[in-house]
DNA sequence: TTAGGGTTAG
């Protein structure tokens, strides 16, 4: 039989004893351990002593050995719970997977009739749990019940408040507790600019920033993550490049979160050398690091760099995850690179023991399609787990414009309306298929389906930076305030790129209002966000700069003839983000050399 | 005794 634990042995009188509990508890560092202590407590009538149990509670309920179970039996055996027992049980849970408990609990408290009263520390996990379960409106409660209680100027509770607020997708009302406050610190701050940039309020996030510089709260790396993620998802390359100086400057480069926001900044705003030399520098990466890296590339087209810094990773001995290979196989697809994605896509799961998802189903599809191989693509459809995704059959119906297959593409929007999925870009997508092949019974199919049902499309925008200024532009769109002179300017543009050979295309199609989306392009393309914002981008910058523009759609086909020419003439590099990869324009010719 | 902040896909 096992000899009794040493210190356990010297308990003697009772406030002796409980000392010596207390520091045994102290030093216990597993659940094993605690399960004797707590034996011990009982036999000797400690059960009850409050600060024996409230610490036992404690290490029950947050310790990573610890367990949650026998942290609610110890609780529900407390007679009256102190608002530190109840504080470490609903702690336990808002951490746990189940924080739904930690309301229970949360609840039971209010509604307890104790002294037992909530405090700053019970608020602040309790707001922990509301974000992790989205509990919109149990957010609202107990923010009423922080004001009621006083406690609405504690600058901890109300940065909780502010990201329950946004976790739960009301991200105004964590702008009027952040306004509200007396006092702000630098989690504060920061936390307000990460729930915008997470919310993708990107230039709302730039703003609290100016804001930020006027307090004299400085910055650190927490600030300058989020900055850095909403200057890549802007596109703002001079907004990204003063804040990588500020990284500097302050000593926070050597760190890989801020490292990796670097990268990623760098290659979504085009400039995939400056990415480069940022990842060469770093002296510590992780998997984070590599993916930047690859997905960089691979929305670049660059399949066969996406694909030299994945064996460099498996080398360096980090495992990749589900979004490595995302990347890879993205830059496979937009490559023509079809045997290596299909190679990749099977090893994800043989070798790496990835499950692939919908999005890894999606780009071998688009491999395979891109490819002009659509019965292979079709295959993939119908033999993938999810074939019942409406993304799959629109991936499959995009290929078919490409290649001009009314067949297959038929195929693909009757199992999209079969799915009851179908849209607008959709009919679009078709329509342009049947006039490739100049089937006008299709197209006005297409026209009656799109007016009877009155889909709604997305309005297309762009946007372009100028200085450390954003700039956008929607189509059909005349709200810019130099809309006049963007126009203007226009006009003198197509006319330059007219003299080089520029043709506009205009589909003889449709005449349904509120059609000319940008994506489908069915209707004149001469109002287009990317045109505007090209215009303007000439009219506002020196000679020679290189323009750099972010689109919510794709490239219709007009506007890549027109960007390509307006390089030409203009002597302009012109890189243009869209929905899904980069266009690199220069001296009349595309990166994607018209493959996209 | 105890609390709040960060990056990649979508």
């Amino acid at each position: 039989m096992q000899s009794p634990e040493p210190l356990l042995c010297i308990v003697g009188q009772t406030s002796a004893a409980a000392k010596v509990i207390l520091r045994i508890l102290q030093g216990c560092n597993s659940l094993q351990r605690l399960h004797k202590i707590h034996a011990h407590v009982i036999t000797t009538g400690l059960q009850h002593h409050p600060a024996i149990s409230s610490k036992l509670l404690h290490f029950c309920a947050i310790s990573v050995s610890g367990c949650l179970s026998y942290a609610q039996l110890l609780f529900h055996r407390l007679q009256n719970p102190l608002t530190q027992d109840w504080n470490s049980i609903i702690r336990g849970f808002s951490d746990s997977p189940s924080p739904l408990s930690a309301i229970f609990y949360y609840n039971a408290m209010v509604s307890a009739a104790s002294d037992s009263r909530p405090d700053t520390f019970t608020f602040s996990f309790v707001l922990k749990a509301c974000e992790r379960v989205k509990a919109q409106s149990k957010c609202k409660e107990v923010h009423g019940f922080v004001i009621r209680c006083g406690y609405k100027r504690d600058v901890v509770v109300c940065t909780n408040l502010i990201r329950s607020y946004a976790g739960n997708g009301l991200i105004w009302d964590a702008r009027k507790v952040f306004d509200g406050m007396l006092e702000r610190d630098l989690v504060s701050w920061n936390s307000m600019i990460s729930c915008y940039s997470q919310a993708g309020f990107h230039h709302e996030a730039l703003k609290i920033y100016n804001m930020m510089k006027n307090e004299n709260v400085g910055l650190d790396g927490f600030t300058l993550v989020s900055l850095l993620s909403s200057c890549a998802h802007l596109g703002a390359l001079n907004i990204g490049v003063q804040m990588h100086k500020i990284a500097r400057e302050k000593g926070f480069v050597e760190s890989v979160f801020v490292g990796n926001a670097l990268i990623d900044m760098y290659a979504k705003c085009g400039n995939l050398d400056a990415a480069l030399i940022v990842f060469d520098r770093m002296q510590k990466r992780d998997v984070l690091t590599w993916n930047s890296m690859i997905v960089g590339y691979g929305v670049h087209g660059r399949g066969d760099e996406a694909i030299y810094f994945f064996r460099q990773m498996i080398n360096a001995g980090v495992q990749p995850n589900s979004i490595t290979f995302i990347g890879l196989l993205c830059g496979c697809s937009h490559q023509g690179l079809v045997e290596e994605g299909v190679k990749y896509f099977y090893n994800m799961s043989s070798k790496f023991n990835i499950k692939p998802g919908i999005k890894h189903y999606g780009c071998l599809v688009d491999l395979f399609g891109r490819a002009g191989k659509l019965e292979n693509a079709l295959e993939v459809i119908r033999t993938s787990p999810t074939h019942e995704d409406p993304v799959l059959w629109r991936t499959l119906l995009g290929s078919c414009k490409i290649h001009k297959n009314v067949h297959i593409g038929e195929i693909a929007m009757r199992n999209l309306v079969q799915l009851g999925a179908s849209n607008a870009g959709d009919c679009i997508l078709l329509a342009t298929i049947y006039i490739g092949v100049n089937n006008a019974d299709g197209v006005a199919r297409m026209r009656k389906m799109i007016k009877s049902r009155g889909i709604k499309t997305t309005p297309g925008w762009s946007w372009i930076e100028v200085g450390d200024q954003v700039h956008k532009f929607v189509v059909n769109d005349k709200s810019h305030p130099d809309t006049d002179e963007v126009h203007h300017k226009l006009r003198e543009i197509i006319h330059g790129a007219t003299l080089l050979g520029y043709v506009e295309e205009e589909s003889p199609l449709i005449t349904v209002p509120g059609f000319n989306n940008e994506e489908g392009c069915l209707g004149t393309s001469s109002c287009h966000s990317e045109k505007l914002a090209i215009a303007f981008g000439i009219a506002r910058t020196t000679e020679g700069t290189c323009l750099r523009i972010v689109k919510n759609l794709r490239v219709c086909r007009d506007c890549h003839s027109f960007t390509k020419f307006v390089s030409k003439a203009f002597s302009r590099e012109i890189i243009v983000r869209d929905r899904v990869r980069f266009h690199h324009f220069k001296e009349g010719s595309c990166s994607c050399k018209d493959y996209w």
